[in-house]
RNA sequence: GGGUCGGUAGCUCAGUGGUAGAGCAGUUGGCUUUUAACCAAUUGGCCGUGGGUUCGAUCCCCACCCGACCCA
């Protein structure tokens, strides 16, 4: 008996009735073998998308269409089935009479649901009015040895769904859209900074001193070299050495790297696009995330409680705060803020520092409780270490946190460009522990980086804000899971 | 890391301290316009894993594994 490894990965030895399956369908592999019938067909050309059969139907045109078979409803001497291809289904209608004894008898017991067949035939109108092909002949592609999931109910257990997405795509259609969209956006948002003179570039993965953002790293080691590198937790620094470099517009659409837990709004690596545009600020850069969003909302044909009509709100970080925390926040002293907050229902962690108290304020009563988008400007500059500061108010840096869904969607700067200053606000951030400061980043702005704006934003985060995804695990194809047991 | 919930046939789900159930899929037979096709018959289970309690555990208890959600 020949042994195929279980389907279900929560199990360690497949249940004798799976093996059952598998054999009956081995079986018949081999009965159209046996007929001198290739079970794992070859180039099948000519082919039109099921919903361009549909869409451009003419009655009686030849058609030639491919796919897998996703249900039959057999009687006898003809039959029905729907097959599925990348566009969506068609259905097929095979009579004996049409194809003959031999491939008529060979459908009917040896085509199984989800296999892949070709067919050739013609266009025509069933009883009931669907669009559908009359076989001519029929071409077996590919013999699938294991089941489909449920036809109707598709897969529904998360886990096999994200541990065995091909199946999670091949039965659940609104599976496949999230995933149409999410491939679109990106398209998009590629042709919007190509379309602006952004060149796309692609930095270093693996980088010796992980910067660009606060975030555990992955480590890897390279063995020529024996040094420790890092999994990029941000792209930021290279990209601003590339402007340092003349490079005026550039932008990254990659991997990042956190070394963090998961959970429904965090998956290890996600994908990040970074923009930097040279002579811009962060107002300009605010406009530039208006247009994209907007735009990408409106072509993905947004539906759900939030409204991207333009154009979107700016509020200073403290006003919003004064809103959320009484007009006199900045006027208690910090145990009286704590106070505040306690009475506002936040919970206070007792190490967090003052400018700390404030934004939890700030998450919990501003960032939680804004739907349709919002850009919050003007940030103490303890947040956000790579920032200019504002020339009116050197607390504070010239920068804006766009906010929709009640989560943060991106960050935006005036990138700060005084080698100086940049240096010290790192050495402040980091502690002083100097192993951490990427000094090669400190000596490309010592040799002057333009004034810049810049971008960053999630992607899967944005993405699941456009389509209602729930869990970030429904825009990454395969999110991590811990191995199964 | 903590809490709550879940894991039973290939898939979707019921269920009970005393021989384990349905629908779909599969198998056999019937049916040449069906569409969750239909009709008849039928195969298929380490009830997540390991301990305990019990005459007897899928069920009760403990631990563990995997997942979902909430919290940190």
């Amino acid at each position: 008996m020949l042994n195929v490894a279980p389907r279900n990965p929560k199990t360690s030895l497949a249940m004798p009735d799976e093996q059952e399956l598998i054999q009956q369908r081995i079986a018949k592999l081999e009965a159209i073998r046996a007929q001198g019938v290739n079970p794992f067909g070859g180039r099948f050309d000519g082919t039109e998308p099921a919903a361009s059969l549909k869409e451009h139907f003419e009655e009686g045109r030849r058609v030639r269409a491919a796919g897998r078979m996703m249900t039959r409803r057999d009687m006898g001497k003809s039959a029905f089935a729907h097959i599925r291809d990348g566009s969506g289904t068609i259905q097929v209608f095979l009579q004996k009479d049409a194809l003959g004894d031999e491939a008529h008898a060979r459908f009917k017991s040896l085509v199984d649901l989800g296999d892949f067949i070709g067919v050739d035939g013609t266009l025509f109108t069933t009883k009931t009015g669907e669009r559908s092909i009359r076989a001519e002949s029929f071409t077996i592609l590919a013999k699938a040895i294991r089941p489909l999931p449920d036809k109707w109910h598709g897969l529904t257990d998360h886990e096999l769904r994200y541990r065995q997405r091909y199946l999670d795509l091949a039965t659940n259609e609104d599976v496949r859209s999230v995933f149409l969209a999410r491939i679109r956006a990106v398209r998009e948002i590629r042709a919007f900074f190509e379309s602006r003179g952004f060149l796309e570039v692609e930095t270093p993965m693996m980088q010796p001193i992980p910067g660009g953002a606060a975030a555990t790293p992955f480590v890897t080691h390279h063995n020529a070299l024996d040094i420790d590198l890092y999994l990029r937790i941000a792209p930021e620094l290279y990209l601003k050495r590339l402007l340092v470099g003349g490079f005026e517009r550039v932008f990254e659409i990659n991997r990042n790297f956190r070394n963090e837990g998961l959970s429904r709004k965090h998956n290890p690596e996600f994908t990040m696009l970074e923009a930097y545009w040279a002579y811009a600020d962060f107002e300009l850069m605010a406009d530039l995330m208006e247009e994209l969003i907007a735009g990408l909302a409106a072509s993905l044909a947004y539906s759900g409680p939030i409204d991207w009509s333009r154009p979107w709100p700016r509020v200073r970080y403290h006003d919003a705060i004064r809103k959320a925390a009484g007009d006199d926040w900045f006027d208690l002293t910090p145990a009286g803020r704590k106070d505040r907050a306690a009475e506002l229902g936040v919970e206070i962690m007792p190490e967090l520092v003052d400018f700390e108290v404030t934004n939890q304020i700030f998450e919990k009563l501003v960032e939680a409780k804004t739907i349709s988008p919002v850009f919050y400007t003007h940030l103490p500059h303890q947040l956000v270490p790579l920032a200019k500061q504002n020339p009116d108010d050197p607390s504070l840096v010239d920068v804006f946190e766009l906010v929709a869904n009640g989560q943060e969607l991106a960050p935006g700067y005036s990138e700060l460009n005084d080698p100086i200053a940049q240096r010290e606000r790192l050495l402040h951030q980091s502690g002083g522990e100097p192993q951490r400061i990427d000094d090669d980043f400190l000596t490309a702005l010592e040799h002057g980086m333009p004034p810049a704006g810049g971008i960053g934003l999630g992607i899967d985060r944005l993405v699941m804000t456009l389509t209602g995804a729930e869990s970030i695990r429904d825009v990454i194809f395969f999110p991590l899971l811990k191995p199964g047991a």
